[in-house]
DNA sequence: CTGTTAGCGCTTTCAG
DNA sequence: CTGAAAGCGCTAACAG
């Protein structure tokens, strides 16, 4: 109970050694003998004392294993996405294996000065709501690893959207379609509404605009016309604007074959409403995701998506972190072919 | 760029006032007049100072602002657990109004001496996996509340899981019924398997076993004897875990008319392969879930459960713990009708 | 209202 | 291999 107002100071002079032996015996066990290490470390949980404090280390030492994980928006609602949920476990199981401890951190923070000093480094999972802890993160002394988005001169993972979307929307599309496609975060709002003529948001770094430019290579291909009213913008991959979107598309005129959905959250709401409208799919109405969550594979039909890896993205972003790897990685996806889309 | 080696010394140099004083500043406003605190800020954002560092903080004041969330198990498992997803949303969302800091912990982790020493107190939720670490816990300075399950003396928050058992079984029930139950942690076994004769573990603090009596209680009632081989237990409320079990059920003779459920995950699965095998539902079986998570609703026939807010048990534990909160709480829960269990 | 000072508990040269 | 001593950067008395 008293273990706590133990000092290393108190059990050096408790045990008659001095401070810096018992350190070494905690850290250092090369500094000591075998004999004297194991027995001062006897005596020290004889007397109740644990080991050196946590706290006066990260001070002393500057680090603390702790890896802060940002997230792109607030972390009640990072944390029940299927997408994000999944890269969190990659991270934390790998960072497990390191022995390193996870600090989730909000993207729509006022800022990362509150943990700077004391974590070891950060990974950041998609562009933070918050564009001040962008500015932060690159000026930091820390190391940080971006994932699905980028930061310059900063090590990056990411897959390229842009070609995947462009795949899953070219083995969507046929000529004479009629396309509709269900955006995230393309322009600044907070509610679902078609993209029109408002300009689309931070076009660089961010991962939807690829897809979108991949969506329109494809049907460019196909000799289809999208115009921007074909085109929502859904604030959040949430199910309750999803469901909102959906209805949208669906009661408007024309109403679309194929509707191409920039997650696979988005496509299963989608999918299920087109289902209780009595709409057939694929036959009638052919849709695609993005993602490639497992409840894409439990829906019936099966979706077919755009798979990436997000445990092995979370593994990877808390390794390359770790072993400070200054590499920006594009990793692979995969076309899963389900059966909301024809194969004929 | 060089603002991580400013020292609040230097700082105090180069404004030629006290350390006191630039640390009253970011501190303690009181402590100084408004325009001279002003002066001092403004001037450290010049010289690029962004405020105290935090690790020196955590020493000198003996906190930082971080809570500890002791998960049941690895973090990589709870984090795609809709259940314990939705409590941790509840947490952060709590957290983040009081400015604090979330730190995700696994509950088969060695030991919570990593971080016993800078963390400021520990939400439990759920017996941990290692019971070392209850010890530990129970024996720690810091704040502790459990969620789930008891540790004396300590703060809890629990629902009644032996009278919401109680419920949800007395609603399907019906005389003469053929009864199975699929449980969760009732013994020592890492694989899904009937209990049988196997000793179960932990009685006293496991809501598994609360639930199980609450059952049990129903069936009495209704005259239904439900042996030990109609009992069947999961490591998890683990999808895979679950497909076994509910096939395991489904094809054991005789075929029971109801199944409860000890999670929603469970009951999900376990009805998804009913009507996969063209059992109707609830005509030829009812099933009971519990937990009351969102996909119990969207699914058809909607699922029979008790709901319990697990956000409002984040809520509730974060709250508690930050304001020391001494008691054990015990909240409501619901029974939710729903087409998995025949109203006649 | 401001400045001085003594640690918070530890690690790490550097002599011995 | 061991011990003495100097801080890591800060805060909170306390005295002025």
């Amino acid at each position: 109970m008293n273990k706590s107002k133990l000092t290393l100071k108190d059990v050096a002079l408790q045990l008659g050694v001095s401070t810096a032996t018992i350190s070494n015996a905690f850290n250092r066990p090369d500094q000591l003998s075998k004999a004297k290490r194991e027995e001062i470390l006897e005596q020290c949980k004889k007397i109740g004392y644990s080991g050196p404090n946590k706290a006066a280390q990260i001070l002393r030492k500057g680090t603390s294993n702790i890896v802060a994980l940002v997230l792109a928006d607030s972390i009640s609602y990072m944390v029940s996405d299927p997408v994000a949920s999944t890269f969190i476990k990659g991270v934390s199981h790998a960072l497990r294996e390191q022995g390193k401890h996870l600090l989730l951190y909000a993207g729509d923070s006022q800022s990362i000065l509150d943990v700077v000093d004391f974590v070891d480094g950060f990974i950041c999972y998609g562009a933070p709501r918050n564009p001040k802890l962008v500015d932060e993160l690159s000026t930091s002394v820390k190391p940080v690893i971006t994932v699905d988005f980028d930061i310059e001169d900063t090590p990056s993972i990411n897959i390229d959207n842009e070609e995947a979307a462009y795949q899953v929307a070219r083995f969507a599309l046929s000529e004479g379609d009629q396309v509709a496609i269900l955006g995230l975060r393309l322009i600044d709002s907070p509610s679902t509404c078609r993209i029109y003529d408002n300009p689309l948001i931070d076009v660089d770094s961010s991962i939807s605009h690829r897809r979108l430019d991949g969506y329109l290579r494809a049907t460019h291909e196909k000799n289809i016309t999208v115009s921007n009213e074909r085109v929502w913008h859904l604030p959040e991959s949430d199910r309750s604007f999803a469901r909102q979107a959906a209805r949208e598309v669906l009661t408007s005129s024309p109403r679309p074959d194929v509707v191409l959905c920039m997650s696979d959250i988005i496509a299963l709401e989608l999918l299920q409403m087109a289902l209780d409208m009595g709409i057939k799919v694929p036959e009638e109405l052919k849709i695609t995701g993005f993602d490639g969550i497992e409840e894409g594979e439990r829906v019936r039909p099966r979706l077919t998506t755009i798979c990436q890896s997000s445990t092995e993205k979370g593994v990877r972003a808390a390794t390359a972190l770790l072993e400070q790897l200054q590499d920006k990685a594009v990793l692979p996806f995969e076309l899963r072919q389900g059966e909301t889309v024809s194969t004929s």
